[in-house]
DNA sequence: AAGTACGGTTTCATGATGAAACCATTGCAA
DNA sequence: TTGCAATGGTTTCATCATGAAACCGTACTT
């Protein structure tokens, strides 16, 4: 995959991106989301190369973010605990591309709310007694 | 850059992959969050090839996430609006990773309220009507 | 028994990446 | 003013990753 490895870096950012920062795995991870299972069906949505397709859910496998369940004679490939956690990384890109990658209003997809049909509001980060964050009021610290 | 691509997709996701979906930009963005301007800066910071660099900040100018301001004989590389929009993504990368790719508490970096130096809280997806909402109470709409 | 769909693997051409060398400009010092 | 080093790249070339296509084995259909 990525000729330099990050999975030794002390950045939880870049250990991230060393499992998921390839510019397929994330696809994947968002039709597994939607419900897809099998190879063929990620295969005719994405539409890549199948040796490509292999060496991806392999490396997703090994990641822990998917699990390859036998199915009959092939496998289905399912989300683990791990890879269902990727959902509010993949509503953060999501949420981005809508308001910066479409002309306004534009974007033809849309996420909602299950309940009541109405359109998610934005991902909040808050502190810890509940404050609304913007990227300055936050800032990194090394521990120890 | 990427063979494929998913700047035409339909899928916002997709789109914003396509855009900062390799193996550097988004490291280069957080970087570019923390403070560094200069190429130089980058250049040690990453560790990564020049040329790659060069090619890496260019798609970045290119993609209006980064603008490239002369300071004397050279620029500074600096985040535009859309640039800066990348915070919820890079903190979700963050949790995901401070969770899922180091062992129990192990992640030796912190992100932290600057007011009260307290951990922030995680990310959360809200209902417009403020519930709280998780890959499961959602759904996907192409509109019209 | 033959055909077809599925889930891959193999092969090969081509594009992306990375290391290293090279170069131009600026700043500084002798 | 000349020389030298630092900065910010560009060029070159070897190597790795990607993608298209062909191929293959198994299972299910007819």
């Amino acid at each position: 995959m990525r000729r330099t490895s990050l999975n030794e870096a002390d950045c939880p950012i870049a250990r991230a991106l060393d499992a998921v920062g390839d510019w397929w795995s994330l696809l994947i991870v968002r039709d597994a989301m939607f419900g897809l299972r099998r190879f063929g069906e990620f295969q005719k949505s994405l539409g890549m190369a199948k040796n490509i397709l292999t060496a991806r859910l392999r490396g997703l496998v090994a990641a822990g973010i998917l699990d390859a369940v036998p199915n009959g004679a092939h496998n289905d490939y399912v989300l683990t605990r791990k890879g269902r956690d990727l959902f509010t990384v993949l509503v953060a890109l999501r949420q981005w591309g809508e308001t910066h990658q479409f002309p306004e209003g534009a974007c033809p997809v849309e996420l909602l709310d299950r309940e009541n049909r109405q359109p998610v509001g934005a991902l909040e980060l808050r502190a810890a007694d509940g404050r609304r964050l913007s990227a300055d009021d936050t800032m990194i610290r090394l521990r120890n």
